[in-house]
DNA sequence: AGTTTTTTGTTAAATTTTTTTAAGATAGTG
DNA sequence: CACTATCTTAAAAAAATTTAACAAAAAACT
């Protein structure tokens, strides 16, 4: 379940907010004392900051920078309407996203599930057509079965997610396996190739890898 | 320079638009026609779409739907500010921003680049005529079909692209190709030259490589 | 520690794709 | 018209990739 911390001093607004995460399915979380904020935040290990510009103790633009220097946790600045150059300025200090105040709670859980779903393409659970890819567990599944992929397997099929529609070398696959530290037959990148391709063909997804000869390797 | 499609009906807005962009460095271009606006959008192969939900002949939403099956080309919505659920549909529906109206200018021009920015990660394609040249994918497509070019055929592709307009000798296009080391047919080049050729025909376009004797080829 | 199983890397032969070569055809130029 | 640069096509060659079988290494188990 993702996390979200609320920076916000209106108590009223919290709780509000509080309550619609939850039932929307997060784990919302209030900072309790601004003094420590960045502190507190980048310990927390949330999953994104919905953080008022308005706030107590710290302005909210100077902690947003102070958080963007030490993390990249998406961050959503919450501003007041009357004031439109905050938002322009936000944006330009790193947030990843703002919405004005007093918002349509639609459009909030909307942008924090953009906001989340743009940041989570570096997380351990992605999908590939209708597969999960699991990298933390090894294991791709569809519902029904389940196959285990091996670390170079696995390596490989995060590298050309992580890619996908575009062509990735042969090179930048080897390095991403090996690092390049030491020498290794660079067949033995085929047959990783071909081992991950045979178990892709057993949920049915063929041609999922395409060689370009001389290029490298793109998934579709 | 990044290329925009505004589709929108008001005419005063629509020039207020074009000069904006235009002078923030972008290439305005304004939909005329409503009627075939999937088409002329897909085939003007343009970086960003700025699609007002409210437009006639076609419902902008069903629109968007439309341009997202056949193409990613980033698109920004304009939906007014009295109905907030359009914002909401239009997000899932595939927009990748909205923005209501009446916007504040540099908010827009932020948005426009910050879509600009997430989709320019993707790929980096440039255009030619009516093709989308896209060197990650290897591929060279007009909206319909796609058809890919070779290590080589690229090569030589990307080389003319970037000197379109100028005669290009083939002492240059060998040394880009293969670097001088050895010695090689220079009739190989030729039959390069020719296999592009054809692969260019085949979206109908003719003679866009041209010989000069004694000096080289140029593509206009 | 020793055994078994799984994963990974290697080799060699087979296959596929791309590139080069070669040779005759075509077209521009003086 | 003669000369040369370029084009086209098909076949040959080269390069890149695949596959299968086996060996080595690593991991899991007893």
């Amino acid at each position: 379940m993702k996390k979200i911390m609320i920076v916000e001093d209106d108590k009223v607004i919290c709780q509000e907010l509080e309550e619609m995460l939850n039932h929307a399915g997060y784990e919302a979380v209030v900072l309790q004392d601004f003094s420590k904020a960045t502190e507190e935040i980048l310990a927390s290990s949330v999953d994104l900051v919905l953080l008022d510009i308005n706030i107590p103790v710290i302005n909210g633009e100077v902690l947003l920078k102070s958080i963007r220097e030490k993390s990249e946790v998406p961050i959503i600045m919450v501003t007041s309407r009357n004031n439109e150059t905050d938002e322009v300025l936000s944006m330009s200090f790193g947030a990843d996203d703002y919405i004005t105040k007093p918002y349509n709670p639609n459009i909030l859980l909307l942008r924090i599930g953009a906001v989340l779903k743009r940041a989570g393409k570096n997380n351990d659970v992605t999908t590939y057509r209708n597969l999960n890819v699991n990298a933390k567990k090894g294991v791709l599944s569809d519902g029904e079965r389940e196959l285990w992929l091996t670390k170079n397997e696995m390596i490989i099929f995060q590298f050309l997610l992580n890619h996908q529609g575009s062509i990735v070398s042969r090179d930048d696959l080897m390095t991403d396996l090996w690092n390049n530290d030491e020498y290794i037959n660079d067949n033995a990148l085929t047959v990783n190739i071909s081992r991950l391709r045979a178990k892709l063909t057993e949920f049915g997804i063929e041609n999922a890898i395409e060689t370009r000869k001389g290029q490298g390797y793109i998934l579709l």
